[in-house]
DNA sequence: TCATATATGTACCGATCTGTACATGATGGC
DNA sequence: GCCATCATGTACAGATCGGTACATATATGA
């Protein structure tokens, strides 16, 4: 396996930066942490940028794939399903090393609009709201992309109050909430 | 009016780091940005992180004072008032420089819950809640607390959608979600 | 007018930042 | 065994980081 090294790389990078933050972790750091020289880095990735970036799209299949694997593991009506985004999630927040979203900190530290790690971020976003639209279509909801939207915003909600920790079970405020919008939106059968 | 240049250095520094974010902002930028020079800065505050602290000191008070003063302008019955946070979320969104919300941004980048700049953050969401919980209660809400709750996951999943610029209209569909919990929570009158 | 407090400019400290140069070591295919 | 590839360690460049020393304004109040 050739380039078994970048992705090593490119996974412990990961644990770092979301652990400390992108600005906040150097490259010195990522060698102490990795165990990867710093030589071998810049072979691979030309700049730091260009790692976070990597990082970021490797962040959004790993994530959105075990996301919507999961919730294609249990055998649901797309109804249901779009209530058991927030049981998911719920697993999510109580992870040990639960650190917030990725893309919401990115977005965070690299604000212009330009920068390619914001671009990125917003696209994570966008491609998990067009699975909860799908879903909100298959459900037979009267205005699927609204409901997805909001569910989507429930979910953002949560997950900004689970990393700052003012809310005591964000999942499950989001789940009830959720569950009356399903109700107002799709016909009971 | 003696402590008034540590007041403009407050309000001018608050500026810089809400475009520029807190790492990426440096002790030469705001000197370049403010006007005001690096020794009179470390006169007033002893480290950058007080300086930082102090930034958000500020905020919370300057933004709670503004969003809730706002909500009591309007001559509306509670019930009303918890639809109207909506409205006034999204003139926020409006403004020129909107950038999302500087505690979320805070808390991305000062992780550590021992750091008092995540702390002030969850502090300051904490009070927006208690807020918002008085008021379900002069609403009449059955479950007050839970529908606080719910309408803040509402709010900061709007400005996190906002920030990212992945939905339309966050404010207007999380002002629609809102509308269906207020019902379902509320016994119309 | 004199004393005190506050602000400024410049020059600098040591540490850390991203990124590079270069010489050496390991690995695997032929 | 040989050669190309990939990884490593060290050492460093140039810039920037947070923070300080010090001498000089500038303003205020008695």
């Amino acid at each position: 396996m050739r380039p078994s090294k970048r992705d090593e790389l490119v996974r412990k990078s990961l644990a770092v930066f979301y652990r400390d933050g992108f600005h906040a972790t150097g490259m010195d750091t990522l060698v102490a942490e990795t165990g990867i020289s710093k030589t071998t880095m810049f072979k691979h990735f030309r700049t730091k940028d260009d790692l976070i970036l990597a990082v970021l799209r490797y962040r959004d299949e790993t994530f959105r794939n075990w996301f919507l694997r999961r919730l294609d593991e249990r055998d649901l009506s797309p109804r249901k399903k779009l209530l058991a985004v927030f049981d998911i999630l719920k697993e999510w927040f109580e992870e040990p090393g639960f650190k917030g979203c990725m893309f919401i900190k990115a977005s965070a530290e690299f604000q212009d609009p330009v920068h390619p790690a914001y671009a990125q971020s917003t696209e994570h976003k966008r491609l998990l709201l067009s699975a909860l639209r799908s879903l909100a279509e298959k459900a037979g909801a009267r205005e699927a992309d609204l409901l997805a939207r909001q569910i989507l915003l429930l979910k953002e909600g949560a997950i900004v109050a689970a990393q700052m920790g003012f809310d005591p079970d964000p999942s499950g405020a989001a789940k009830n909430a959720a569950a009356v919008l399903i109700d107002a939106h799709i016909p009971e059968n």
